[in-house]
Order: C-alpha cells, then sequence, then structure tokens
DNA sequence: CAGCGCCAGCTAACACAATTAGCTTTGAGT
DNA sequence: ACTCAAAGCTAATTGTGTTAGCTGGCGCTG
C-alpha cells in the first residue's frame, strides 16, 4: 500500500498526492487506508523509506564491479535516472528525519552513504576530506537531479550533456587530490 | 502582503503557510486577502519571485568589485547564507514555472543567471563550457543549501567547514580548464 | 456640499482533504 | 459451529481554500 502511494506519488507529483486519490485508485473508501496507515505522514514517511532504499539498491547495483571514474559514472547516472523516473517518491525523502538509528529512513540513508563512500574509495582523498567529498557529491547529485526534475534547466544547452560534464568536473577534481 | 507571506513562510516553513495564518498576522479574516492576491498558487508564486529578486541582489552585491576565486566564493556563501536565512521563500521557488519571458519569475531567475554568469569570466572557461558549469555551479548551491536547510546534514563533520571544501573544489575545477 | 463609485474589509456558505468513531463483514484457526 | 481479529464501511468533525454577496469609508466630480 505503500508502493501505491510512491506510484501515485510518481503518476500525480508530491503535491497531488492525496488520501482521497489513493483510495481510489486501491477501489477502497479513504478510511479504510487508516487500518494500514496512522496517517499522511506516515504514509509519507514510507513513501520516503521505499524510496531511499529503492534509489540505495539501484546506486549499489550500478557500481559492482566498478571503480574510480566508471564507480561515479555509474553512480551519479543511476541515482539521476532514479530521480527522474520516480520523482515523486524521491521528493518525498527530503525533510524527512529518521526518529531512530534503526528507522528504515535511517538505514537506507546510510547504505546510499555508504555507497559513495564506497565510490570515494576509488580516489585519493584524504581521510580528513572524505565526509566533505561526500556533501559534495550529495550535494550536486541532489541537486542537478531535483532541478532537473522541477524542470529548472530552461534554457537552451543539452541536459545530458551537462550531466555527463558535471561528472567529468566532479571526477576531474577528486583525481586532482 | 507578498511579503508577509514570505515572513510568515520563513517563520513556519513553506507548508505551514497558510490562508488563514497570514490573515491572522494581518490582523485581517481570511476572505479578505482575495482582494489583494488570487488565491494560495498566486501567493506562492509573489513569494517565489520576491525571493529570487532578494537572492539576485544578495549575490549580486557580494561579488561587486570581486573577480576570480573570491568572486566564487563570495557568491556562494551569499547565495547559501540567504537561504539559511530565508528558508521558506526559498523553498517556494523550487517548482515554479515562469508563465512568461517578462514574468518578475523569470527575471529574476536570469538575473541570477547572469551573476553566476559573470562569476565564470574570472576564469578560462571555453565558450562551449559556460552552461554546464552554470548548472554545476547551480547544483551545487542549490542542493547544499536546500538539503542544509532541510536538516539533510546529521552526522559528525562541520557543515561550515565542508562549505568552504566545497568552494575549493569548485575552484580548483574551474582553474584547471 | 451631495452624490457616486471603488476599494478593502466583512459574513455566510461551500468544497474538499484528513481524520476519528463506531458498526459490519469475512475468513482463518480452534 | 464459534471466536476473534483484520479490513472494510458510513457518518461525522475539523481545518483550509475559495466564492458570493453585502457594507462602510473615502476621494472625486457635478
Amino acid at each position: 500500500m505503500v508502493a501505491a502511494g510512491a506510484a501515485l506519488a510518481d503518476d500525480v507529483g508530491l503535491p497531488g498526492l492525496t488520501m482521497g486519490l489513493l483510495a481510489q485508485r486501491l477501489g477502497v473508501r479513504t478510511p479504510s487506508l487508516y487500518k494500514h496507515v496512522e496517517g499522511m505522514d506516515d504514509l509519507l514517511r514510507g513513501v520516503a523509506a521505499l524510496a531511499l532504499a529503492e534509489a540505495g539498491d539501484a546506486v549499489g547495483l550500478a557500481i559492482r564491479g566498478r571503480a574510480g571514474r566508471d564507480a561515479l559514472a555509474a553512480a551519479a547516472r543511476a541515482f539521476r535516472a532514479f530521480v527522474l523516473a520516480h520523482p515523486g517518491r524521491y521528493a518525498a525523502t527530503v525533510g524527512q528525519e529518521p526518529t531512530g538509528p534503526d528507522d528504515p529512513l535511517a538505514v537506507g540513508a546510510g547504505r546510499m552513504l555508504d555507497t559513495f563512500r564506497s565510490v570515494l574509495h576509488g580516489y585519493d582523498v584524504p581521510e580528513a576530506d572524505v565526509d566533505h567529498a561526500l556533501r559534495m557529491l550529495r550535494s550536486l547529485c541532489h541537486g542537478f537531479a531535483t532541478l532537473e526534475s522541477a524542470d529548472g534547466f530552461r534554457w537552451s544547452a543539452d541536459v545530458d550533456e551537462s550531466f555527463e560534464w558535471l561528472i567529468d568536473f566532479a571526477d576531474r577534481g577528486l583525481r586532482a587530490m
């Protein structure tokens, strides 16, 4: 049922995700949803956790057997592809605070983080800089993907090309450390 | 009145910005707001336009008289500072599509863009790469600032330090072109 | 100065989303 | 066959956005 909510969010956008619409899509009356979910907030946290887990899996799978520039490019592309394919569920992840360390939300985020950390292993990043580099990669990927999925890049140049350029930029910067 | 809406959004968060609360803060009944604004959507677009204009001014002012690394650092810091100081109104800017080329939203975005373009003038970026570099800078700044304002950086390392590191990274990458 | 019309407020009312309470059905396990 | 819990339903409440239609004040014009 959280899965149905995630699919609906992808279809109609996160703000369009409504209890009534979800119930309708499930062929059920609205109050029945509360037998499965505590409320809208709970649903959103569930969707966010699902998105994080799926995205983490996709990125983790993409870098399997790769290292260095290959791994970075694969991870970035997989991340962007996921956000573009599932804009609604990804949007649910921003602004969610895990309730505790074993919250599915926290473990999903942690796995994603570990994946990017392993990408950095392919570069000579000093230990003290790893956290900063991680945040940089996250800001880049998150910023690009969310701007693109919100139609934030309106002017001319080709967006795919920009993304490849961006991967290249990050790779050169990391190799130069 | 749009200004009051923006201030309220900063106080209570964008989702907390409600017609009723805004009316209350203005000492007026809710329906009276519709004499000044067409509705919630219109209000949000107004807030977004205001935020874009203010942010553009702040960044433009920050780089005055600077060039190269100085300009880049000043622009990035001003941008981040604005988003942190005004999280609500900045959040209103994402996902807004300008209705036309003379929409205040579009001109605000354009001015911001030009400012960053002038920052790039301080580097030897080939003409063909300027758009890509612009998108990279926007993704970096937007991604970092939004993640930070949504409390997306939970783990240890110091966030200010990460941001300075990120400026440095971008500077080195741009100088190496 | 009287009258006119507009601006900005108000009340009443409606639509729709989230949520809760309490009843009913159904199906699995004893 | 009996029990009970899961999952559905209807009815009702609250909160938010929005529209319709009325009203009081204030500047203008005759």
